[in-house]
DNA sequence: ATAAAACAGTTGTCAGACAAAAGATTTCAT
DNA sequence: ATGAAATCTTTTGTCTGACAACTGTTTTAT
């Protein structure tokens, strides 16, 4: 590890937020890329000239941000581009009902602009791969015994595709945060269950249309077909009392 | 402050991601409200059975996400709901040109989705504030000194009220969180005097429409408007080559 | 009574040590 | 010679104790 590679700092604020601020620029800038690993705890406490528990702290913020990872025992290493996300939501953010319920209002928003995007950008490569989950969601059937998580499994693929065909990143990267976060606070089989059940011919016609508009190259039926399907969804979960607050 | 406040933990994975998320949901749960003190340092550390070290780095997570605020030799004190935000971009997306183009149009999608929820939930109350605003847009003309950053911050104040109309705090919140984030990028002045000097009698006219579909009720309406100043927005900016990369 | 000084409590930082895990190396039985 | 087991080395994770910097309070001097 050559010696300047980081800026030396001058104590300024907090000193592991500067630190965290200047590894994470090195990575920006390409001068730690994916994969690799970082100096040690040691040798960055030395070229910081800080205790190693500022770095460990400033180490602790890019882990919580996913753009590090470390090993006990090995090291620390940059993380791949796709493995860490632009968006988090915060852990003050807790699993109330309506919060939920907003939260999938503005998740309809996105994922429809996301579908009108991927109307006019996507390839024909992307459109197989998006009939191949739709295809996926239309074949699970009551055979297998957790039909209900391959449902919602193939349509949070199907959706998510739909987002990567818009060549906009921030979708992707959007529309994973909120699933994440969806199904961390839906992670109940009884739910999932619950809501599987309510699955009928209408929500598949819903997604089929969505792939239509999308395999036509219209925007417009790929933003109304979206939202309606997000909205009726929405709406299918308000409904079931069932699902308390956590 | 109460002994048995926290579950003590039975350290299974990370210490302090488990001490984070103990504190965290001491939060949530109310234990612990907003502008209360936190125990001590020493005192987590004694009642969670761990090294203060490990407390810190805890404590250090939940300032990163604004959960909390300390302040050296006073104390550790929960942040007021207003003060934390749901959405986090991550440190590390960074400021390069094609990103922030990718992130405005996010933008525009959200926003849209925005007007159109304002259209019909927004109260007599609302409109008027957002009236204000269009105003103030209206209004900031060659007098002062810096009647570009007036204009730029009206312009945010208009459409953060508008997201604040729709009734959904998580639109509020993204919207926030991508203008801190978009601002930061573009905290240049010179970029922000170019900007301004783009700002024509059309521009204006652009918020007007969206303002008359908000008032109408016109839900379709205020979406196509919205999305029609963002786009060109992005536009203008794309099409300003004086803005490089940082 | 008021201003300055000492005090106590808390976070921020430092230094050194050991524990735990994983890879690399050596040893040893076959 | 070969494969497995034991040992060593490196590195992160945690612990401990200490001091520095800062703040609010109390005491003291004028």
């Amino acid at each position: 590890m050559t010696a300047g590679l980081f800026e030396r700092i001058d104590r300024p604020r907090r000193l592991p937020d500067e630190i965290a601020r200047s590894i994470s620029e090195a990575i920006a800038s390409g001068q730690l890329k994916p994969g690799e690993r970082l100096p040690t705890e040691q040798s960055l406490s030395a070229q910081f000239g800080v205790a190693r528990t500022v770095v460990r702290e400033a180490v602790s913020l890019l882990k919580y941000d996913g753009i590090i990872d470390s090993k006990r025992g090995v090291g620390a290493f940059v993380s791949e581009p796709a493995a860490r996300s632009a968006f988090r939501i915060s852990a003050a953010c807790f699993e109330k009902r309506r919060q939920l319920i907003q939260l999938l209002e503005l998740r309809t928003g996105v994922q429809a602009e996301a579908s009108a995007l991927a109307a006019v950008a996507r390839s024909q490569r992307d459109l197989t791969r998006i009939a191949r989950y739709l295809a996926e969601m239309a074949d699970a059937t009551e055979e297998g015994p957790d039909y209900a998580a391959q449902r919602l499994d193939a349509e949070d693929a199907f959706y998510r595709a739909i987002a990567e065909s818009s060549g906009n990143t921030y979708y992707v990267e959007f529309v994973g945060m909120i699933e994440r976060n969806v199904s961390e606070n839906l992670r109940s089989v009884a739910i999932k269950n619950a809501m599987a059940s309510e699955w009928g011919r209408e929500v598949l016609e819903e997604h089929r249309v969505v792939y239509q508009a999308l395999d036509a190259g219209d925007a417009e039926r790929a933003r109304l077909a979206t939202r309606n399907h997000f909205e009726r969804a929405a709406q299918r979960l308000a409904n079931r009392a069932d699902i308390a607050d956590v």
